[in-house]
This record gives C-alpha cells, sequence and structure tokens, in this order.
DNA sequence: CCCGTGACGACAT
DNA sequence: TATGTCGCCACGG
C-alpha cells in the first residue's frame, strides 16, 4: 500500500506468526527499530482491516498477554479466535503468554 | 507547520 | 504488587 512502509512492515510480521502464536505490540516495534513506537504497531493494526491479506491481528496482544485488542474486534471475537487455534483466553488474556510469545526478534534472526 | 490522538511500555510512587 | 504518570513515534486533521 502506498509507502506505508512501516504499517506494511507491521502487516508483514504480524503474517508470519504462527497459529497458536502470539506476539506483543513492542516485540514487533523492536524488532522493526522503533521500539518507542509499540502504539503504532497496533495503530497498523486498525489498518490492518483493510490490508490484504488479512492481517491476523487477534494475534498479537500487549506485553501482557491481555486482549486489549478485544475491544476493537467487538465483543469476544478475538478470544474465541485464539482458542480456536488452540491458544487459551481467559479473563480476557493469554495463558501461558510467557510459552506461546512468538518474538520476530529471535524467530526471524534466525 | 502545529496539535491531538492512540490496539503500548517502562518507570516512579 | 498495584496504580498512576510520562514518553514514545507515526499518522490524520
Amino acid at each position: 500500500m502506498k509507502d506505508d512502509n512501516f504499517f506494511e512492515r507491521v502487516y508483514e510480521v504480524a503474517r508470519l506468526i504462527p497459529p497458536g502464536r502470539v506476539t506483543s505490540y513492542g516485540a514487533i516495534a523492536a524488532y522493526l527499530g522503533t521500539k518507542g513506537s509499540s502504539r503504532m504497531v497496533g495503530y497498523a493494526m486498525q489498518a490492518s482491516g483493510k490490508a490484504i491479506p488479512p492481517v491476523p491481528a487477534h494475534r498479537v496482544v500487549n506485553r501482557q498477554g491481555l486482549l486489549t485488542a478485544k475491544f476493537h474486534f467487538g465483543g469476544n471475537l478475538m478470544a474465541e479466535l485464539l482458542e480456536s487455534e488452540g491458544i487459551k483466553v481467559i479473563d480476557d488474556k493469554v495463558q501461558d503468554f510467557k510459552n506461546l510469545f512468538w518474538d520476530p526478534a529471535v524467530e526471524l534472526a534466525i
């Protein structure tokens, strides 16, 4: 999309997230080199709704594993999607988040 | 060009 | 440990 280098970069990383895994906005931001723009990652995700192919934004959560984006998805849609992939979501937060955490700075750095 | 906003994160209290 | 506040960068108006 245009020169949305930053946004597109976020989409690319988000799409690389394996099923049943989750990552954090800060992790993606750090991987892009803009650690301080963690908010922008989420902001980009909002626009990801029109991105093609669609970005699994539901696999992206905050550093606490809390489904902050769920509020934007509407209802428990995000939780349903995560559980559908085998991720346990309780009280709007990912269980074993630390174990399911997918760090692009590490996984993609191999 | 300046101001406000935001799906976060880290630090301070 | 929990709550509060500030900072961060990119984009829209």
